[in-house]
DNA sequence: ACCTGAACACCGTTCAAGT
DNA sequence: ACCTGAACACCGTTCAAGT
């Protein structure tokens, strides 16, 4: 089959979603690829790049199906799905995303859906802006501790939790080792909706605050 | 001077946060040090460990002053602006600490910190798990964020402010490009306080409206 | 226009040898 | 106990040559 960039960078997402971001290596790449190294300079001018490829590619992914219609809440968490979502979908490629600065207009995209949102539902500029940044935060980092709890290629779902592997010394850590129950069990979706579900209210509560001063 | 495993990680800090946490190199490292490079495994079985070890350096520089004193909002307020600075002060190196798994006990003291203070306000276990993943998910993201801001080497001051390095077309952007006075003026100390304020309160309020029901 | 091998500077790590 | 040079397999990228 024809290389292109975009097969480029596809296998690119496979193998470091197979192996981890480290792994990503130009002679594997084209290995994979079944062709010599020097062809993938055809498609994408460096690994940087190629990284910067792999980054677009993932949040582009984002369905920016921005239905005006229902609550600004309820947009605000429709949008804040839809990135954890994708994000979850490629875990470490989201690793890559989120270690290096955004290289293309199209990544903010999700960025600007959130502030009409919240623009069209009289927030100001300034608020929106801090409003969208700590979703954002939020956002970003609830995956990123998704991922963290279950990372490496040597992540063996053994009798013990994540938590457990670095053997807590329960005099110094009793609440981590109490609740080792609650981590272990803890639901990953129910965790994301509950922090924002806080996240929705405080604003809410600001909002309604602002509205009848 | 002696080369020693504190003097080593030091050194990778530096050039981490000199130079990025793609310039970090066992030879670069090597020759900061005025060593050959095999001296460094003497210190350090390897660079995946190195990193490990800058990692840890960096959380293990959180002041836990875990001053049992004051309402639970005031220390949790404390104990996520402390995180914070720490990560600000080493804004490259956090970088690494959020693209691998902790490796050691001690990076998890905060959260066992965070723990004890919720549960010590009467906040459940499984609550009180979920709160913190939120808080610590909000602070990794909003350093993350201010990192990402002004991330590379080759971060100009110009004219143009960073969300237009790339070239925003009005069309396509309105709200981005019309709030870019907002996004440039914005001050992340206070950005970071509105965040967390908003989270604050959502949890006071959930625990309030528990309390009374 | 796209592919590719040879070549170069660089990188992580092992080993055997030094002190 | 700590240091180190030589050696090896691997990596990103340039260049010149092919189709």
């Amino acid at each position: 089959m024809q290389l292109t960039r975009r097969r480029v960078i596809a296998a690119a997402m496979d193998l470091i979603e197979r192996d981890g971001a480290e792994a990503i290596t130009m002679d594997r790449l084209a290995t994979e690829l079944g062709c010599g190294v020097m062809s993938l300079y055809n498609h994408v001018p460096s690994r940087s790049a190629l990284l910067d490829g792999v980054a677009d590619a993932v949040l582009s992914g984002i369905e920016i199906t921005s239905v005006p219609t229902g609550a600004w809440h309820e947009q605000i968490r429709t949008q804040a799905r839809a990135f954890r979502q994708v994000a979850m979908a490629h875990p470490r490629c989201t690793v890559v995303v989120v270690s290096r600065p955004p290289s293309s207009a199209r990544m903010l995209r999700p960025l600007e859906a959130a502030l009409a949102t919240l623009c069209a539902a009289g927030i100001g500029g300034q608020e929106a802006v801090r409003i969208v940044r700590a979703f954002v935060a939020y956002i970003m980092g609830s995956v990123l501790d998704e991922i963290g709890i279950a990372p490496g290629p040597d992540s063996s779902d053994d009798e013990e939790a994540e938590t457990h592997r670095l053997r807590l010394r329960p005099a110094d850590f009793p609440q981590l080792v109490s609740l080792t129950a609650e981590y272990r069990a803890s639901d990953p979706d129910a965790d994301f909706e509950f922090g924002l579900e806080l996240l929705v209210r405080a604003v809410a509560a600001m909002h309604s605050a602002g509205a009848a001063a």
